[in-house]
DNA sequence: AGCGGAACCTGTCGGC
DNA sequence: TGCCGACAGGTTCCGC
């Protein structure tokens, strides 16, 4: 489901509910989340603590947590954080409740059962924080940076985008938009995008990603916000699910094509 | 290093 | 109506 605009849409909303409440039982319907740490022990971890300032790494959600450690989560496609009242209706795809100290109780829920929490005392404990790439938002992220990154790479610059270990947020959707914004091809390997063009490259990411968390990201079939309204970012999306649509540009029908295993849209025109 | 394929799991949609 | 395959915003692992 998200990528960084809808993760930091979500990382706004708890953080104008969460900090300050404390946790006060937690219990686990389902536990693919977890990984191999049994119900209990997250339980354990977790009850007891209060949520403190939530953060954004990447794709993660970072939940401090006094006294010490943090909540990290992935949403991956379907997961979902919602705030209900003290007794939510148990929903199909409700997999943990977080019972709060004053009768809320924090949802996370997750149709497909990709996503994943896992409480870490420090974040340097938590292996996928080590691997990510640059935050598009971190001051590392410049375009001298970037141009000297792709260099090194001979993978189609879709997949270079979308790759974590390079850049942390993009995702299928906002990686055919930059492109498209940019007017080079999906296709293009890293290492043949000039100076210039990782210049503008650079520009596209930073303005698809600011438009779109302004519009609260995109929904698409079913992201969603803590308080379940939707994103409007869908309504700006120049190709991507524009399958044979005309261009926004030039008119030219947008073709899909499959590139690691993923859809690519794009403007067999006006990108090249 | 790059790339295709499969896997994790569930739901929806379109075609026959 | 029903079955079947394709597809879905993500990530990882395996083999060539």
């Amino acid at each position: 489901m998200p990528e960084l605009p809808e993760v930091e849409t979500v990382v706004r909303e708890l953080n104008r509910a969460l900090p300050g409440r404390r946790v006060k039982g937690v219990d686990v319907f389902r536990a693919d989340a977890l990984g191999a740490v049994a119900p209990e022990t997250f339980a354990a971890s977790m009850t007891g603590r209060a949520f403190g300032a939530v953060g954004r790494r990447g794709k993660f959600l970072l939940f401090e947590l006094a006294p010490g450690g943090f909540l990290v989560a992935h949403l991956r496609m379907t997961g979902k954080f919602i705030l209900a009242g003290p007794l939510p209706a148990p929903g199909a795809h409700h997999r943990v409740w977080f019972r709060l100290e004053d009768g809320q109780t924090l949802v996370f829920q997750d149709m497909r059962c990709f996503g994943t929490l896992a409480f870490v005392q420090r974040l340097e404990e938590s292996p996928p924080l080590a691997e990510l790439g640059v935050d598009p938002y971190a001051a590392e992220f410049t375009q001298a940076w970037l141009a000297a990154a792709l260099k090194q790479s001979r993978a189609p610059l879709k997949h270079w985008l979308m790759d974590q270990h390079n850049i942390a947020g993009l995702g299928n959707i906002y990686a055919c938009e930059v492109l498209f914004r940019t007017g080079i091809s999906p296709r293009r390997r890293a290492c043949r995008v000039t100076a210039e063009e990782a210049r503008g490259l650079h520009r596209s990411i930073r303005a698809v990603l600011d438009q779109a968390t302004r519009k609260n990201g995109t929904t698409i079939s079913d992201f969603q916000r803590v308080d379940e309204k939707f994103g409007e970012f869908q309504r700006y999306l120049r190709v991507y699910g524009r399958e044979g649509e005309p261009c926004p540009a030039c008119g030219t029908a947008i073709r899909r094509i499959r590139q690691q295993q993923r859809s690519t849209f794009f403007c067999g025109t006006c990108q090249s």
